[in-house]
RNA sequence: GGAGGGGUGGCAGAGUCUGGUUUAUUGCGCGGCACUCGAAAUGCCGUGUCCCCUUCGGGACCGUGGGUUCAAAUCCCACCCCCUCCGCCA
């Protein structure tokens, strides 16, 4: 959500933003009605003046003809009021819903596009893995070297169930410890926040209404988030924070829960796309300042490239284009690791910056030097998922023999430095 | 699942029975100033949020939405949320 007397003021500025975001946005729909809900306004404003004024006399007047008449002046007036009120009512219906489809405004360095395929490469690192015999797929791996079990998985779950087990879930612990311990050296406070939560959270991140289908509810109507983001961000929900707490740094480590409603055909095969996992997140709130918003973002993703390249694993850096990028976005990286069997790049890791158009939502606010009450600006981006981190460590490190090398940086974690064979 | 008590500004907490002088008492916190080498303490001044308006000013808001009334924080109804106790239970 952004600021009306914002959007009002810069009108062109709003209308580029959708328009760099394919985004189906009306700008000139939103001024007519916020004109029309601001006349409005200040007609029933007036309106009520004047009634007000009338019960201030009657209490003062004695002479029951003189109460009399002044009451069914009120009376008259009231029902003309009741008249415009459920105008105004109805109008500022109207500007919510338009409000709430405001797109963010994409940052500069946004590169223009379409579509996820004109996301930006911006770097990559590390060696990519050459193989001298023939390279399994992580599903192929796992299975044999017995770190996970998809057909009990699919027995007992259904579609897209698995089971992590024996050195695939030792593996799974390794990375969660090992991330909780590399993190904490920045500074970030350890966090497991709740996966059930309530429904109305999910509008304020903007994964409602647009994402309704892709999330499972309970049937006491509280949905299970997809990442931590949703709890972290409702953590703050409605306070006023101290200025010199700024910024927040919270690492949140939670289940994850996704229909994948839509993307029945995509990576139907192993732990690449499932309906339940866990996951690393970082999120932070800071000043109202874009200079201090990208300085953080640009924080979080490099948190991320350290873990990664502690890891030895070899990833490129894109930056999202307009058209790819959410609504309530101004700026988002992705990380993504290079898949040996596909032979490309996969996502892992995004991370974005807000301004203040989350904690607008959430009510999050900071009283800021002067005393005046202002928004937080709200960031996150994921530290590292897990079991998708396995696909690119059991690919990327194995070996002729269908063994796995452990990455150096995990061993003291996982007890060993080899998987099978 | 059962019973009861509550939701008031950044926080604590009056006001609700008995509707109008509540543009919400008070304390804490916060901002400014004075005192001080500086700070603490103290004193003085200011300080809820949002909307409309160039200014002056006006209006809305006491969990949310309805209703009663000339007039609602206050009375009535529904919903949401919180707390306590009992029950169940890892």
């Amino acid at each position: 959500m952004l600021d009306i007397e914002f959007i009002r003021d810069n009108q062109e500025l709003v209308k580029r933003a959708a328009d760099k975001k394919g985004v189906d946005f009306d700008i000139n729909q939103l001024m007519e009605v916020d004109d029309k809900r601001r006349k409005l306004k200040t007609e029933v404003d007036n309106m009520r003046q004047r009634q007000n004024e009338i019960p201030d006399k009657i209490s003062q007047v004695n002479d029951q003809i003189k109460r009399n008449e002044l009451i069914d002046k009120a009376q008259d007036l009231k029902e003309e009021l009741q008249e415009k009120e459920d105008k105004l009512k109805s109008t500022k219906e109207d500007w919510q819903r338009l409000m709430m489809d405001v797109p963010n405004i994409p940052d500069m360095s946004v590169p223009a596009g379409e579509d996820e395929s004109d996301n930006k490469q911006l770097k990559t690192w590390g060696q990519k893995p050459h193989f001298d015999f023939d390279a399994k797929d992580h599903v192929d791996l796992m299975k044999t070297n017995n770190l996970a079990d998809f057909k009990r998985g699919q027995k007992v779950h259904g579609f897209r169930g698995y089971y992590l087990k024996g050195a695939g879930a030792q593996l799974s612990w390794a990375i969660w410890n090992y991330a909780r311990d590399f993190f904490s050296e920045f500074d970030f406070q350890p966090f497991l926040p709740p996966a059930v939560v309530r429904k109305q959270y999910f509008f304020g991140t903007g994964h409602l209404p647009s994402e309704a289908e892709d999330l499972y509810k309970t049937q006491d109507d509280e949905l299970l988030s997809g990442t931590a983001e949703i709890p972290m961000m409702a953590y703050h929900a409605d306070e006023v924070l101290e200025q010199s707490d700024l910024p927040k740094r919270y690492l949140a480590f939670s289940p994850c829960y996704r229909r994948e409603a839509g993307s029945h055909g995509k990576d139907t095969k192993g732990v690449f796309r499932v309906h339940e996992f866990y996951k690393l997140e970082q999120l932070m709130l800071c000043e109202a300042s874009h200079e201090r918003s990208v300085e953080l973002h640009e924080e979080i993703t490099e948190n991320t490239e350290k873990f990664l390249q502690s890891l030895e694993l070899p990833y490129e850096q894109e930056i999202i284009c307009g058209g790819d990028l959410m609504k309530s976005k101004v700026k988002s990286y992705d990380l993504k690791l290079w898949i040996p069997s596909e032979k490309r790049y996969r996502e892992i890791a995004s991370s974005s910056y807000y301004h203040d158009y989350q904690t607008r939502r959430f009510n999050i606010k900071y009283q800021d030097s002067e005393g005046k009450k202002r928004y937080v600006h709200s960031l996150n981006g994921t530290a590292i998922p897990t079991p998708r981190a396995l696909v690119a460590i059991v690919e990327n490190y194995q070996n002729a023999d269908g063994s796995i090398t452990v990455p150096e940086a995990l061993r003291s974690y996982c007890g060993t430095d080899k998987i099978g064979a």
